[in-house]
DNA sequence: TATTCATATAGATAAATATCTATATTTATG
DNA sequence: CATAAATATAGATATTTATCTATATGAATA
């Protein structure tokens, strides 16, 4: 069993809903991305972004950097190829 | 975005709950191993060992085979690495 | 400084779900 | 066939969570 098995679960249930997963998939797709651009793409309140960036936030997979007014959303890829090295483990 | 992302998400969600993820852990470590010795191993009722089995198996994560009184489940590894290269397009 | 714009936070609510107890189903064996 | 053993299902409950509206915070600009 992992040590950093809560961490590990913890990037699994932030991709583990929908929406949440397309904002990452657009994250990644875009490179960097702000808040305001995310929330005109998907049919969810602001409010759901941020609530869905923050759990992404949590879990490492996603940062951010300010600039001016605005928060530009990135992956974290060293987190990503953690969780997808861990797993891959168990693979063929 | 991927066409069968309904699918892939399944797979996040059977993979986003600790103790499903260390059942998952210990069925991919044994190789084959049936609901008694998983229940024998983990702090939860049967009926709970059964519940996460049935969402792994769901996801199809997890495939099983029946010999009389008991079923052997094992991992899916086809689903496992099509999950895992899904998620390593967005690594580096 | 007042206003606008981008994001975050608070609080409410409905839906999902992890867990349990009790019971059913299925298979082996006396 | 009756009993035991392995697993599944039903139903209840408490917790988590995805979403919304309303509001706060912080930065840019007129």
């Amino acid at each position: 069993m992992p040590k950093d098995l809560k961490q590990i679960v913890k990037v699994a249930k932030a991709l583990a809903d929908e929406s949440r997963f397309k904002i990452f998939t657009t994250i990644s797709e875009k490179g960097e991305i702000a808040c305001k651009e995310i929330t005109s793409m998907f049919n969810l309140t602001q409010p759901t972004i941020s609530h869905h960036l923050k759990v992404l936030m949590e879990s490492g997979l996603v940062s951010f950097r300010k600039e001016g007014q605005w928060s530009y959303f990135y992956v974290n890829k060293e987190v990503l190829d953690k969780y997808v090295a861990s797993l891959a483990e168990h693979g063929t």
